[in-house]
DNA sequence: CACGTCGATGTCAGTTGCTGTCATCACAGT
DNA sequence: ACTGTGATGACAGCAACTGACATCGACGTG
């Protein structure tokens, strides 16, 4: 016999998930939480750093993919299309999880606190990706803007894609974001 | 007489600064704050609506400035440039606090919880621009992205402003980095 | 001048996020 | 059988934040 059910992290999780989209992120307690995953509150905090947390443990997966499709991406084209080819293989990535995606982005736009975690985790986003660029050869004000216009492009991407009732794909609303930046910022 | 001694707030903005300066964000309590301004936590609170907000009180006058200063902008400039001039206007306004400004985000630099809370309010004055523009007709996918590329030109001239030794001006940096940006977007 | 309202603050008790410390006990390797 | 390890529980405690109520000078009104 084991001691204890199996995946205690992922019990938490799937609790939180359920708990923040039923009450919303402050009317629920740590200690619920780890009450409906059969654990403690001191166990959740070995697991997430905060209650906040729970819901960004998929945000390391999503860097690493990021940054190697980065680097993956063909010499001959510009930095901002290094981002945007990186961008829309993790949008046809997200993509898979539709629901989950959706279910969660909604719980974190009703809350203010989830709002700054997800901002503070596009910076690192933008952050490694800029690293990555760097290791291309990609000079350092070209570097950091690329990454930061590109997580800005996925931003409102993400945000349509979720929006819209209609069907369209996240990879096509990224390429369709960036042309609309690359049209904005040509003129004059 | 008064009963107490007057600016209650801006005696809690001080003591703030001065303690999150001297021991960080972390190591410094709310009720030392507020026993530095001969207050009481209790008050801290009615003023602010957290620990960290005390270092943004400022960030609604500088919202209202970038939102006049782009609706202001000649029509004959494209939204990217509207959002740039007001930018250049806000820098110049920031660097007319040059001292404060760096104090200031020295602490924010150093502290995971401030850096958060000022991507939300720069995530604030994005939605804000982007509604100024909308009111001069920009269309919408164009109006988000001007915004949102916009601010991402302003914190990288920012950090350069705050980061390098030598003295450019704010105004120019943010000029420079806009340029880059285009030329950036403009390849293929 | 007396009176009542108001605004800024104090006091106090309570909840909750989060941490440090120590104990427990199945399991794995030796 | 012996021992270490890893995941958990138990418990105490701090600090951020909130709600409720009290205080008392300032200020306008009659």
């Amino acid at each position: 016999m084991t001691r204890w059910e199996p995946n205690g992290r992922g019990r938490l999780e799937l609790a939180a998930l359920a708990l923040y989209g039923e009450r919303g992120f402050e009317n629920t307690t740590v200690a619920e939480i780890a009450a409906r995953a059969g654990l403690t509150e001191r166990t959740f905090f070995r697991h997430f750093a905060d209650k906040r947390e729970v819901l960004f443990s998929g945000a390391d997966a999503l860097q690493e993919l990021l940054v190697s499709n980065v680097a993956a991406a063909p010499d001959s084209i510009g930095p901002i299309d290094a981002v945007g080819a990186a961008l829309e293989a993790a949008g046809a990535l997200l993509q898979e999880r539709r629901e989950y995606a959706r279910q969660r982005a909604a719980i974190i736009a009703a809350n203010t606190e989830l709002r700054e975690r997800e901002l503070i985790k596009l910076a690192s986003l933008a952050s490694a990706i800029a690293d990555a660029l760097r290791r291309r050869g990609v000079a350092d004000p070209a570097a950091s803007l690329s990454a930061e216009a590109g997580i800005a492009v996925f931003r409102i991407a993400f945000e349509r894609w979720v929006d819209e009732t209609n069907q369209r794909d996240l990879p096509e609303l990224i390429r369709d974001s960036l042309d609309e930046l690359k049209a904005v910022t040509a003129g004059k």
